[in-house]
This record gives structure tokens, sequence and C-alpha cells, in this order.
RNA sequence: UGGCCGGUUGUCAAGUGGUUAAGACACGGGUUUUUGGUGCCCGCAUACGCAGGUUCGAAUCCUGCCCGGCCAGCCA
């Protein structure tokens, strides 16, 4: 039977929701949160997570909260807080009044332990970490008990006071769950609850020398927020008998934990980790380097929030791994762009062209199209005289068949001004380069058109060169040359392939005056070139512009067979 | 030699016992075009990891096998 025509791409987590639904589990109620620990800046697989989240409240009427789990004082820092509430909110999501630190619920996490301590399902463990690895067994091998496991409540009430007001030193004390040190699921094996760490948290200070693990915390999160359904990635699928466990044995309010498949993307690396050695260690210029795949990257690279939330639709989510073809992101880019950017002309390796039979003084204004695609862009005007700047690209001494750019003889259209042709070629006399080339144009093309029915195929844009403005513009590529940075030679990591060409400067580019009007962050088509977008560091002295993605170009696929 | 999860076209991904096995990207071809852009048209899995089985009928159910991922932090 016809399904609705326009019905929201279907996944397995849209599909258990629906039956949750259905059923009035929660009253019919649905609550999500996105929770990320405050460790480094987000990146797009992040804003698939964002998007999944945020996208579901919002289709089934209910709520999403941000959460930062900050548990960890150790690696956790205000910076990556700011830039983590920045990004979502420029993705277009909104979080209303629920903005939460699981810090906030250190209290009731305390309580909690307690709880578990006196219904005998928690204890002190005094084994070092390294007795407790050895203890712990191995995958094939069950563990075995700690000593200390049966200690009595009153003991471990004690010492896990004692814990908590700093008289035990870091590890040599830890609270854990008892639950079955035999189980083949490791993360039963008497998982930690609480460990001893000194250190200061960026929101509540000194207050505690201990702090909450993950499993004991995140559902426990879930449950006070009453969450319905506890979306995270696939690695977590080992940890849900453990976040039921607890949830259990305290008899709260019991959120679904879902796992669903991590992005990859092809030509860029994913973790956290690997993100801030490339940061650390400078391979990019920071956290917000437009070749890096986090959101604040990405950005700066002229992504337009639309076309990420596009994509993270686009990929689908599903619980099998799998690796998107970073073609994809790029065409979300171009599809929204096409539709948006002002269309304006920027010459990358200028070529000088002087018209011979063009009146000396003479400037006049040719009108241009703002944006083929959108009639209510407008019109500007862009001046013409006897010398422009056109692309080094549009000129080929000796052409191969099918180029229909200028060469000796040929004619082509500089687009809405004039027909030229080419009729001689400078050259620097030492070097050979060419270094101008002298054209003559028909009057009667003006406009970019005739009514005689002649063929010109090619268009070139070009920049008037008394009216050319100086600009910088940053050529980006994969930041990897591999499409699995991963896949190196033994003993080495994925920093053997970097790629040393990702960043190409252009210094010596040449762009019309109006985009001195635009501020920073605005995007454009650069014609025949490709989107790009004015950035931060641009200055009126010296502006700035990277490219966000070429366009397409079947003319170098051609060139290649 | 442990447990859990997955395996549908080059890449993602719908599909939930009866469909010509969606759609997107990529790729190839054509067409339109004052961007070799865009748009439009066409092509692109007799096939669903493999082998059996159940059934009138299987990508969907069952059995066995193969392959991939994750797990032995006082990280998340």
């Amino acid at each position: 039977m016809p399904d609705t025509d326009n019905k929201p791409s279907q996944n397995f987590i849209k599909t258990i929701i629906s039956e949750d639904i259905l059923n009035n589990k929660n009253n019919a109620r649905v609550h999500t949160r996105f929770p990320p620990e405050p460790n480094g800046y987000l990146h797009i697989g992040h804003a698939k997570s964002i998007c999944l989240n945020f996208g579901i409240a919002e289709q089934f009427n209910g709520l999403c909260n941000l959460r930062f789990d900050d548990t960890n004082p150790a690696k956790e820092e205000i910076e990556y807080v700011e830039s983590i509430m920045e990004d979502v909110k420029w993705l277009g999501f909104d979080w209303e009044d629920r903005l939460y630190f699981a810090s906030e619920y250190f209290d009731k996490f305390y309580e909690y332990a307690i709880q578990l301590i006196k219904d005998g399902n928690a204890y002190v463990d005094s084994l070092t970490p390294d007795e407790i690895r050895q203890y712990r067994g191995t995958l094939t091998e069950p563990g075995k008990n700690s000593p200390y496991r049966n200690r009595s409540i009153k003991e471990n009430m004690e010492l896990f006071e004692k814990m908590k007001n700093g008289e035990l030193e870091e590890g040599t004390h830890l609270l854990r769950a008892k639950i079955d040190m035999t189980s083949p699921n490791l993360n039963m094996r008497d998982p930690a609850i609480y460990r001893i760490k000194k250190a200061s948290h960026h929101r509540t200070n000194d207050k505690w020398c201990i702090y909450p693990m993950y499993d004991f915390a995140h559902g426990l999160e879930d449950s006070i927020e009453k969450i319905t359904h506890s979306i995270c990635t696939l690695e977590f699928e080992d940890h849900r008998p453990l976040y039921d466990w607890f949830l259990e044995k305290l008899n709260v309010f019991h959120p679904r934990q879902i796992e669903f498949a991590r992005l990859n993307l092809t030509y860029t690396v994913m973790s956290k980790r690997k993100l801030k050695k490339l940061v650390d260690e400078k391979y990019v210029s920071g956290w917000d380097d437009p070749r890096m795949p986090t959101v604040a990257g990405l950005r700066r690279r002229g992504y337009t929030a639309e076309s990420i939330r596009n994509f993270c639709d686009t990929i689908g989510v599903a619980k099998r791994e799998s690796t998107v073809d970073i073609a994809l992101l790029e065409h979300c880019l171009r599809e929204d762009l096409n539709k948006r950017a002002p269309r304006v002309m920027a010459v990358l390796h200028p070529l000088k062209v002087t018209i011979t039979n063009y009146p000396d003084n003479k400037v006049e204004q040719m009108q241009a199209v703002n944006n083929p695609e959108d009639e209510s862009a407008g019109t500007r005007l862009i001046p013409f005289s006897k010398t422009v700047y056109i692309e080094k690209d549009d000129f080929m001494e000796n052409p191969p068949k099918k180029y229909f750019r200028l060469s000796p003889g040929k004619e082509i259209r500089l687009k809405h001004a004039y027909y030229i042709k080419c009729e001689k070629v400078i050259r620097n006399e030492n070097t050979g380069e060419i270094t101008e080339l002298l054209c003559t144009y028909d009057p009667a093309s003006k406009g970019g058109w005739t009514n005689d029915g002649r063929k010109v195929r090619g268009t070139s844009h070009w920049v008037s060169v008394d009216h050319a403005l100086d600009a910088e513009i940053r050529l980006y590529n994969h930041l990897f040359t591999k499409q699995n940075p991963e896949n190196v030679p033994d003993g080495q990591n994925f920093l053997a392939n970097i790629n040393p060409d990702s960043l190409e400067i252009l210094k010596n580019c040449k762009v019309e005056q109006s985009l001195l009007d635009y501020p920073a962050g605005s995007f454009f088509q650069f014609m025949r070139q490709g989107y790009f977008s004015k950035d931060k560091d641009s200055a009126n002295e010296k502006m700035i512009f990277n490219r966000s993605v070429s366009l397409k170009d079947t003319w170098a696929k051609i060139q290649k067979k």
C-alpha cells in the first residue's frame, strides 16, 4: 500500500520508540538527551548523535536535554563546555531550560552508593590497581573474588566515608559493585563505582575527593532526568546489563538504553583522542582548523548547519559498523549552497588580459545575476575595463581536443561582459612564462551574448585589473592521504598518513570589490571554482577566504582520462 | 578456547513471509545551459555472507558454518 510520501526516514530506533508509544510505555512520553563529556570539541559524529536525539524528541513531541557527563575532572575543561554549547546551538538545536551537569548530581550519586553498600551490593576493595586487573581474569578465564569482597557493611561504610573525606590515597581503595567475578561479560566482574581522585573539578572545585564511574553515573543521570530512551554508541552494548543492574538494584526510574553505530568518514579520523593529538602536536592550527571534522572546523570551513543536518538525516542510523564516503558530506554542502550562495568573481591564479580595441580609460558597469537559482537574490554591477584578469587555467596555447576555453585565435565569453578573441601571447623573455594575453573584443556582444548564432562555448570569470582587490585564498584537501587513515604499516600510527598537501595557500588572488561588504563567515560561490567562505581572520586590507568545497569539475575528469 | 553485536549493489541504507529488492552518494551515458556548475533523462543487486532446512512462497523463520566489530581503564 502506498506509504505516505514524505515520511521521515525510518530507522530501528524510531521503530522501537514507535512501539513503546503504541504500548503506552512511560505514558507515551519521549525524552532523550545528548550527553557529551567536556573533554574535547564536538565533531561530525557528535552531530549525528545530536541530530538523532534532538530529532527524535522533535518528531515524537518529546524533549531532549543537553547534559554534560563531567565525572572525570582530570580530562575536562570549561573551554570544552563552552564550545559544545556553542556548537549545539549553531547546529540549530535548543535545550531550552534543560541544561544539566552530571556533577550537579554528585550528592545523589553518593547517597545511591551508600544504599548499594547498605543493601550488600557494593564493597570497598583494598586491592592495588594491578591486583584488581589480575583478579579480573581474562576474556576466556573467569575472575576470582577479592579477599576484601566480604567486608561487613559497617566496615564498608567506614572506609567509603574515609574515601570521601580524603583520608585515603588515590589507588588504594575503590568502591565496587558486588556482582559476579565469573561473568562472561567483564563489565559485570565487580565493576568500579567510585574511585579516589584528588583533583579539582571545573564545577564542584575541591568538594569531592571521590568521583563516580561512567557505568554507575550514566544510568542514574538518565534516571534522575526521567529519560525514556538513552541512545548511545555500539561500544556500550556490553555495558547495558550493568546499566540495567544499577537501576534495578536501586529501584529507580529505568530508561532504556539503545545503541547505534558511530559515524566514520573516509579520509579523516573521528576520535577525540586523535583529534586532540592533531591539535596538541600542531598538525593543524586548532580545534577549528578548517581541515578538522569538528563542528567548529566545518563551520570555519564554510559548512552550513543545514547541510550538516541534512547529511545526518541522509546517512541513516543502524547497528552495523560503516564508513560514509566524505563525498556525501561534500554533496550536502554543494546542494545547500547552490541554492543560497551569491555568485561572485574571483581569480585564483591571475593572468592579465589586455583588450587592445577597448577604449583606454573607459569603465563600464556590467549587470551580473547574483544567483541563477534564486531570482530574489537580484543583480549587481561589476566594473569592466581594458585590462582584466582571467584564470590561468582558462588559457592554453596548444589546447587538446574538446578544450573550449581561450587559445590563440579562439573566442570565449567573459561572463556578463563581452566575447574576446586571443590575438597574441606575451611571455617573459627569460623564463618563457606567459605573462599577458592581447585580445580583441566584440562590442556587439555586450552582456555576453550575440544573436548572430555564433557558437561561443567557453565562458570565463574575470575581474577588472584596476578594480580588483587582493585576497588570500586557502584551498583544503583531505587531511589524510588514505581513505582509512588507520591503514598503516606495523609500528606506525595514523599520523603516517597525514596529507602534506592538505592546505594550499594562494596569496595573489584577485577578487571583486563587493566581497568587502560581507562579514566573516559569509559564503559565496566563486564562479566556476567552488564555494568559499570569508575567514574569521579576514581584514579589509587583507581578505582571506576558505574553500569550503570545489564545484564538480567534469573537465578535470575528462582530462584525467 | 569466552561473551555481546553485526553481515542487502563501489559507499551509506530501506526492507519485519508474497515488492520489478526503496532512496541517496559514487560511477557511466545523454540533454539543457552566458558557471565544463545547476537542472532534467537513462543505466547501475534475477540478487540479500555461505550451506542446508521449514513453507505454495524466504533478504525476512530455523540450523550449522564463515567473515567483521567491541569487551580484560580506578576513561567515557
